[in-house]
DNA sequence: AGGGGTACCTGCGGGC
DNA sequence: TGCCCGCAGGTACCCC
């Protein structure tokens, strides 16, 4: 599910809301979840801990323990982090997929909800003890993300540029969303090689890339339709009814009124408006 | 290198 | 109504 805007906004959130608080007690009801370490040394190793600083990388949520260890959250497709537990912010949320469950010393509780269970939970004290964390990519909203090195970047890649786009090693946090929105927004078809750019070309896709992003952090996310994804209320992000091609094949495009095409791309669902990127 | 397939899971909607 | 299929915001691992 989630893509950078809405790990960004959940990070943000956590970080206002338990920051400070101290853990008294730790369940995990699914352990195949937990990657590393077992669960009895992660159960041990967390309780009692109070959460410092919450960071995000990628699409990994990283809350920093006084212990100086880190508790790592990747949310899969369907991983949601929500708090406090209460009826209103678990309205839509199916309770049996409450996979981890974290008991404050308020008694205020943090879960991780999540539906298709290919969410992921570490607790490490280096947060590149997590390959997947090791491997990505630089970071687009980061302000050394720049147009000459996406440039450099860029021109020596063969891939089809929405394959490149959703490539965590390459650059971390767009997903099949945002990578569709922002070819969309550059006017760029997603089978375009990435080494066929003119200089132009890419700085659009740069440009759109930092526009897309920012603004669907501002917008608190994408909750697609009535699909899975909330903040740790509960609520749903606000970006989805600004979506320009994703999920809107065969509709009109909202520039130009033709009709938006879908082909998959690397088995992915890929949506585009044939006049606003041309070939 | 880059592309493609499969697997991991549950749930939903469409077609018959 | 039920059943089967394909689809879903991600990633890892396999093969070519």
């Amino acid at each position: 599910m989630p893509e950078l805007p809405e790990v960004e906004t959940i990070k943000g959130d956590l970080q206002k809301k338990i920051k400070g608080k101290k853990i008294k007690n730790v369940v995990i009801n699914i352990e195949k979840i937990l990657k590393k370490p077992s669960l009895k040394e992660f159960v041990s190793k967390v309780k009692n801990r109070i959460i410092q600083e919450i960071n995000r990388r990628g699409k990994y949520i990283i809350i920093n323990l006084d212990s100086g260890e880190k508790l790592i959250i990747h949310l899969g497709m369907t991983g949601l982090l929500i708090y406090p537990i209460d009826q209103k912010s678990m309205a839509n949320i199916i309770p049996k997929h409450n996979h981890l469950i974290i008991t404050f010393t308020d008694d205020n509780q943090l879960v991780f909800n999540d539906v298709r269970r290919f969410g992921k939970v570490y607790l490490v004290c280096d947060i590149n003890e997590v390959e997947g964390v090791a491997k990505l990519g630089i970071e687009p909203l980061d302000e050394n993300f720049t147009k000459e090195i996406f440039i450099r970047m860029i021109r020596k890649k063969k891939n089809k540029i929405k394959s490149l786009l959703i490539k965590q090693e390459f650059i971390t946090g767009l997903g099949n969303i945002y990578a569709n929105e922002v070819l969309h927004r550059s006017n760029i078809h997603p089978l375009r090689v990435a080494s066929s750019f003119t200089d132009e070309e890419i700085g659009k896709l740069f440009q759109g890339i930092k526009s897309v992003l920012s603004e669907a952090v501002e917008f608190r996310g994408s909750t697609v339709a009535d699909e899975a994804y909330r903040d740790t209320d509960g609520e749903k992000g606000k970006f989805a009814e600004r979506l320009q091609v994703y999920a809107r094949g065969g509709k009109n495009c909202f520039k130009c009124g033709s009709t938006i095409e879908v082909i998959k791309i690397e088995g992915r669902s890929t949506f585009f408006c044939p006049q606003c990127q041309k070939l």
